[in-house]
DNA sequence: ATATTTTAACGACGGATGTCGTAGGGTCAA
DNA sequence: TTGACCCTACGACATCCGTCGTTAAAATAT
């Protein structure tokens, strides 16, 4: 399965959240929702057709419109680049990801307190 | 600063790791030594070409070759792609970062005390 | 019935990437 | 001195990426 590219990605997070599919004019609008120099049609036309063809995406026709749905879950994308990102950039080192991770970002106490949790049932998943 | 490829991103890791500079032959035979199908000198040249380009390294010469050497820290170039795949990928959130982590790692009970060791510093120094 | 809008198809183009080959200039041993 | 070898410079090329314009058909509005 081939990679993503960023404006890839972007395009599938919205359908992904959108398990009816999507139609072109819907992905146009909310992509250009967010941006302010505006994309035109056939821009995300060209990145609809680039999904498909990696397979990512499927589409059949709905009246007189495309139908677009996910063909592939998101948590394989997610688990695919944060796995390269691991491997990577950081020699396989979760400690140093995690550790980069909030060293640049600024974390409210309960954000902290949340993955403290998350660690816990790991540990406890293991046992 | 422009973005660093994954291949050039390789390249860096290296470099990051001598202080004392490198020379061409020095990366190749380094990148060499990980790869089935051996990358031609030329290749590598390319890539340092395009490193100094993009303000990553720079050179001088010493006797008659060029020794390169790194300009910007790795941890410049980890926060950067760290930060943008949190909110690229992410929309933000730590905590599914961390979690999409662990739930496609194996990670020993240990590694995971480590991050939990890492948490509480954090947690420390925020008060 | 005709004009307007919407839709899909296709080709294009500059820039980045990953990869190579070749040319041309030093260095050094035979 | 001349060949073998190492060095940098430069051009090349297929592919992907992000973006667009044009065309032509279909739907809709007047």
């Amino acid at each position: 399965m081939q990679d993503l590219s960023p404006s890839q990605f972007e395009i599938m997070n919205f359908i992904w959240e959108s398990p009816e599919g999507v139609t072109i004019p819907d992905v146009l609008a909310h992509i250009n929702s967010n941006r302010k120099d505006k994309l035109k049609r056939s821009t995300v036309q060209v990145q609809m057709n680039r999904l498909e063809d990696k397979g990512w995406i499927s589409h059949r026709k709905i009246g007189n419109t495309y139908l677009f749905k996910s063909v592939e879950k998101r948590s394989k994308a997610l688990a695919k680049v944060t796995q390269d990102m691991k491997s990577r950039v950081f020699g396989g080192s979760i400690k140093e990801l995690v550790k980069c991770l909030f060293d640049h970002s600024s974390n409210t106490e309960s954000e902290i307190t949340e993955v403290e949790n998350l660690l816990k049932e790991y540990k406890k998943g293991r046992s």
